[in-house]
RNA sequence: GGCCCGGUGGUCAAGCGGUUAAGACACCGCCCUUUCACGGCGGUAACACGAGUUCGAUUCUCGUCCGGGUCACCA
């Protein structure tokens, strides 16, 4: 047995596992040629970030439109991060968009998949097995050095001025310990971790091929970083190669505030003897602020959070779909081309994501979302509605179900036509959108007449409406009563005819239905007037014009 | 500061040496129209700057500037 032999025995005797036997127990997946294997690894911080969401959904995307296998992994190695609860609220999350996973974590303690155990927390095993076999080749060794010496070094390096700072080659002390120092400080019971011995050369460069970035070619790691901290959990640079090479993962898709690292998980894979996976790095999508771009953050941006969205409405779909307009350009062109069909059919293509950070729009995510809630069905608006308003708006959710065929009927007014309506964005907004189907939330405010409209001239166009309506008329027949009304009372039906000569009446047809669609809805706006009135029928349309009638009155 | 990445209208973006420099959102105007919305038509608006290379640069090279990232026993 030689020193390093030794030493690892030393460090790890409990350690009987080999790396042999790991790769046994995680063969290489039978997938079909191309399948890609990805994963998306956040930290259970409780919080799971748009930008998370995204490289979720482009993880996903990647995996699905290859027939691969798309894992969650929970990097838990930094308890200092970890909340209570916060792998299920990042599964919540995630969940809730529909960027369900294959394999990995799914629950609290509930994972499925062979490849587990999918959080860092549980694979203690596996990285000390991985880690004993770099020592007993000389590859990692144990570093005694505490905080202060180590400032203490950074220090130095600063004022002395040297062009690399960190530990590695002269500096790192620890890394020419012969075994009987080591010995002695290993059963003095001084803590320490675990290094890596970096083969890198101080001018040596590495290139490599990011899927995204394309080729970058950077200084390769030469740094001595540590592998396993004192408490001998690993840090994320070891870990993520020793889970990525066991999961067989074989595209990493992550921020792209990764990106230098990448030389030293490249030497990390390849001193483990790994092969190196695919990487491709995404640009973090930004915020606009005082001219300038910054990364949304948790803390000044509301919208940062997954949740925020869920809170205002916006269906899991709208969030998506303008997720995707940011990553592939042509996903628009193929919206267009294709109005209804599944977000899961488009075929995404890692190639065309965009370089740099996009700014995030929320003027453009209503749009999007507009257009999505138009091609849903009435059923469809409901539903969504319904579970929105059961945790945000229980009056409405208790308006809405208690008579679900005339909520219904109401989601329906302009829908299933050529041209739907698009004028509902996230479901935070319905309420007013709909409030004058409901006697409970209607307004009464019939002051907000058109100019050129008095309040005598209501008075005289109602008191003559509620004498000729008659609810069973045909849209057609509702219209012509409206229009005959016009003539005995000095408006014209026709507008074109007034726009000519509008000194000989007192207003169109417009205006008579204006005064009718105040009475009734309590807005000057609305959709069809005709739907509106008959889902609401006979009694209410009556009260109503009766209320406005004796306020014109008054 | 060192290293890396980026810079096309207000925003998202096509573009790969020769284009009237697409499209979408937003904005403005017109048309359609009982309101609104939808839809249709049109409009305002961009290659950060300076040198090269070239017959010709938004496209290639270099420099400047600006923005972002990273330099931990955090991920």
């Amino acid at each position: 047995m030689n020193d390093f032999e030794k030493l690892a025995e030393l460090l790890f005797p409990d350690v009987n596992k080999t790396v042999e036997q790991l790769e046994a127990e995680f063969p290489p997946r039978a997938l079909k040629e191309g399948a890609r294997v990805t994963r998306f690894a956040p930290s259970p911080t409780g919080f799971l970030h748009i930008g998370g969401l995204f490289a979720a959904l482009i993880s996903k995307l990647n995996a699905q439109t290859t027939d691969g296998v798309f894992i969650l992994r929970i990097e838990d190695t930094d308890k200092k991060r970890e909340i209570e609860d916060g792998v299920s609220e990042i599964i919540k999350g995630l969940n809730a968009f529909g960027v369900t996973v294959d394999e990995g974590v799914i629950g609290f303690n509930e994972e499925k998949g062979d490849y587990g155990p999918y959080q860092q927390s549980h694979r203690a095993e596996i990285y000390h097995v991985v880690a004993k076999k770099l020592v007993s080749e000389g590859l990692a060794y144990p570093c005694f050095c505490t905080e202060d010496e180590l400032s203490a070094l950074r220090e130095k390096q600063e004022t002395e001025g040297t062009a690399i700072k960190g530990y590695f080659g002269k500096w790192a002390k620890c890394r020419c310990l012969t075994f009987d120092e080591q010995k002695a400080l290993v059963e003095s019971g001084k803590p320490y971790t675990l290094r890596l011995r970096s083969p890198g050369k101080e001018d040596g460069k590495i290139k490599f091929d990011d899927l995204i970035k394309g080729k970058i070619e950077i200084a390769e790691n030469i740094q001595d970083v540590v592998l396993l901290k004192t408490d001998g959990i690993p840090t994320y640079h070891f870990a993520h190669a020793v889970d990525d090479h066991f999961m067989r993962t074989t595209h990493v898709i992550r921020g792209d505030e990764w990106i230098s690292s990448v030389p030293l998980h490249i030497q990390l894979f390849k001193t483990c003897g790994f092969r190196v996976p695919k990487y491709a790095h995404i640009s973090p999508i930004m915020k606009e602020e005082n001219g300038g771009k910054r990364k949304l953050s948790k803390r000044k941006d509301p919208e940062a959070a997954v949740t925020y969205y869920a809170e205002q409405g916006y269906p899991k779909e709208s969030v998506i779909e303008y997720l995707l307009t940011l990553a592939n350009s042509n996903f628009e062109d193929w919206r267009r081309a294709n109005p209804k069909a599944p977000q899961s059919e488009f075929p995404f293509n890692l190639k065309k994501m965009s370089v740099s950070g996009a700014l995030f729009d929320l003027t453009k995510l209503n749009d999007v979302s507009k257009n999505v809630i138009s091609v849903m069905t009435a059923e469809q608006v409901l539903s969504y509605a319904l579970s929105w308003a059961k945790d945000y708006d229980s009056e409405l959710y208790e308006l809405l179900s208690r008579d679900p065929d005339y909520a219904k009927a109401i989601f329906s007014v302009d829908r299933d036509t050529p041209k739907p309506r698009k004028d509902i964005a996230k479901f935070s907004e319905i309420r007013s959108y709909i409030e004058y189907y409901f006697d409970e939330l209607y307004q009464n405010d019939f002051s907000q007449m058109p100019e050129n409209i008095t309040a005598d001239m209501a008075k005289e166009i109602l008191s003559a409406y509620i004498e000729s309506y008659s609810p069973d008329d045909s849209k057609d027949e509702w219209f012509n009563r409206i229009k005959s009304l016009c003539e005995p009372l000095g408006y014209t039906p026709n507008v074109k005819e007034y726009k000519k000569n509008p000194e000989l009446y007192k207003g169109h047809v417009g205006d008579v239905s204006t005064v009718i669609r105040i009475a009734v809805t309590g807005r000057r706006n609305t959709p069809d007037l005709y739907s509106i009135m008959q889902i609401l029928g006979e009694d209410k349309v009556r009260a109503r014009m009766k209320t406005a009638l004796a306020f014109y009155k008054a």
